[in-house]
DNA sequence: GATTAATAGGATATAAGAATCCTATTTATT
DNA sequence: AATAAATAGGATTCTTATATCCTATTAATC
């Protein structure tokens, strides 16, 4: 239900907020995040127009938060890469002369608004302090750590 | 964030249901709900297979609901065109050794858990006798009757 | 200053979703 | 029996999302 992109999105910004502040390549994130390395760079290009991400160029360059991970909402993410469109008017109405959607939309947008709630609800901070960590990220999260030392 | 196609197959199925009962035709049901009509038929037998909908050849033939409104979720309409995937396990984790997901992947699902929840909890029947009907829908359904009759 | 490691961005390829078109089949009506 | 009106299904096109590759630019280090 949520595009591919997005998830890449999120798992990128998860990444990043594990770490330990110092820039990460595009090259680690993908590796710990399982994404396409090539294709991770074009969303992480989106994340830093999006303002959530910052990047430096340059040997030791790479990607960090641009802010705090309290301050990220998962909706945030979402809507750098592909935006909820919640529906105005209904589409079947082409004179636009109800401001009220029709029983169908009503249901259709109302689902979006779910979803628009629960991630705009939730933040980074949130999810990466939660219980039950994912073992993999764990792992990659370990042998970073173990590289740089 | 829902597919073309779910809209399509929603509206074709609201259609029906606002109907007498009498079976309607692609194109009625294409001009009604403003549906590209070659694309519809698709969508239909799409619905025909899923069970939601039957279908007569030929003469005054057409497609009718393969059931009562009020037996008909949209989270039924949206399952035989695009299904919603719950989230089974954290696709990070490789192994599968954890049967609970990810932070991450545990907010995810639990979005599609809402949409799920309210797509399924709401029929046909309570879509169609809802107040604020579309105006435009009401318009065709005056035509088509007046063409009938 | 040269080299190396990094992001930025353009161009292109591949896959999937959306839409169209054509032909075959079915069935009521004349 | 012929005709007309309908769905069924295959083949094709168009568009968008996903993914890759190559080159340019940037910046730290030697």
């Amino acid at each position: 239900m949520f595009s591919q992109t997005t998830e890449y999105a999120m798992r990128a910004v998860v990444a990043l907020a594990s770490g330990d502040g110092r820039p990460m390549t595009t090259k680690q994130i993908a590796k710990m995040m399982r994404v396409p390395p090539s294709y991770l760079a074009k969303v992480l290009q989106a994340l830093v127009r999006g303002g959530l991400v910052n990047s430096t160029r340059g040997l030791r360059g790479g990607f960090v938060l641009a802010k705090p991970p309290a301050e990220i909402s998962l909706l945030a993410i979402m809507n750098v890469v592909s935006p909820i469109k919640r529906i105005e008017h209904c589409p079947l109405d082409h004179e636009g002369h109800s401001s009220d959607l029709c029983p169908l939309h009503r249901r259709l947008d109302h689902a979006m608004g779910l979803v628009e709630e629960a991630f705009g609800s939730t933040t980074l901070q949130e999810v990466i302090s939660e219980e039950n960590p994912c073992p993999t990220l764990q792992e990659e999260l370990q042998q970073l750590r173990d590289t740089r030392s």
